[in-house]
RNA sequence: CGGGAUCGCCGGCCGUGCGGGUGCAGUUAUGUCGGCACGGCGGGAGGAAAGUCCGAGCUCCGUAGAGUGCGAUGCCGGGUAACACCCGGUGGCGGGAACGCCGAGGAAAGUGCAACAGAAAACAAACCGCCUGGCUCAACGUUCAAGGCGUCGCCAGGUAAGGGUGAAACGGUGGGGUAAGAGCCCACCGCGUCGACGGCAACGCCGACGGCAUGGCAAACCCCAUUGGGAGCAAGGUCGAAUAGGCAGGCGUAGCGGUCGAGAGGCCGUCGGAGGGUGACUCGCCCGAGCCUGCGGGUUGGCUGCUAGAGGGGGUCGGUAACGGCUCUCCUAGAGGAAUGAUCCCGACCGCAUAUGCGGCGACGGAUAUGCGGAACAGAACUCGGCUUA
């Protein structure tokens, strides 16, 4: 596959975001401007898939775009960097709208191998 | 911000492939040729999409009857689906003018407010004054001296012109009048009442009379007039799932008559009804056999509403205009943890710094190149008309 995004490698549900978020068995990154979840799929393995919580404390609609759009570009462009069969819920910290895509792939590609042997 | 390249997103139409065929995707509802993948065509944020401050459409709840309360509006006429918006007038204020600004009903219904200053801030009063009369023991001037006159002082009275304070001082200016003064009298202006005329009206204008009465503030309470049912697309419709008398406490379903029935019981009427609705309160009205309170538990999913509309643009006619009529033409986002983007390159724009050369005595002005930085406010969420703030 190339570096598409569709509808099925998002999490849309909320009780999908409640799972990785509460206490439950996710594995924890915690970066400058951002907190990573990764926690296994339930039920038949698919690609990984990816959800942003951006809150309103972060900023107007504009930015909390901005910084959903560049998530989901970053996740993209990597597809081998997470595993299949894995849900990745990414939770931003203030200031994460300043950042370009580059500066985001950086802060990622540093704990990544921790959230791996999950 | 514009252009280009590459990689993507959302929904529409078309095609190809894969597997399937009473199936496929989805736990179900649902979709109907759909599902998945790829390709093609054409579409995809704003002037404010924002604040949610007004006004409507639409939807449901409801029946709105009366009184009280609360809110909104507040010169007049018009526009409009409607408005607190828009247009045109009137009046006021500012300005030399062009023009600009204005929450612009009522202060003789009542309550209240006015710092500082000032004598006094509202049934007027009298600080410095002005004037008249009286007193003369004493003081001064005039005089040879007394008296008289004047000054000063004291007492009684008349005044509100002048001074001074203030945002504002009980009509203004000028003249007459007077001891001094005062609408005391007169002219003009203002004000009030009445009448005529013009205007749909706000109002204007003219005349007569009155002799000043009614100081200001209503974005202080208030009064008056007009007006307002509530909630909002998480409205609502529909389908599905789940909870469905789980526990504790409290209140009630009384009765009577008729009728059907073998009975249990059902239906109708009357009275009685815990509680609920009428989202402010009271009355009234309506519903009513189960309801209320606390604890605990579960669902918050699919489709629809969902985008062609008080729609945009052009022409023409009516109107001072807002706007309206007729006609032609265009179709322009529909997401749902929420699409409309990311990266790179090029080019414009703005600011700063440096360099070069130009004009000018100079402060400085503007030009080119390079480097650095900036590039606003802000993201549709049912749809429109406004306002406001960026």
């Amino acid at each position: 596959m190339g570096f598409s995004f569709t509808k099925s490698l998002r999490l849309r549900k909320r009780p999908e975001f409640l799972r990785l978020q509460q206490q439950g068995g996710a594995r924890r990154a915690i970066t400058p401007h951002f907190v990573l979840l990764v926690a296994a799929q339930v039920g038949p393995e698919g690609p990984a898939r990816l959800g942003v919580v951006v809150t309103r404390k972060l900023g107007g609609a504009v930015e909390r775009n901005r910084i959903k759009r560049v998530c989901r570009e970053c996740f993209r462009l990597s597809p081998g960097a997470f595993a299949h069969g894995v849900d990745l819920v990414v939770i931003a910290r203030p200031g994460a709208h300043m950042l370009g895509l580059a500066d985001v792939r950086a802060e990622w590609q540093r704990v990544l191998s921790r959230l791996r042997k999950a």
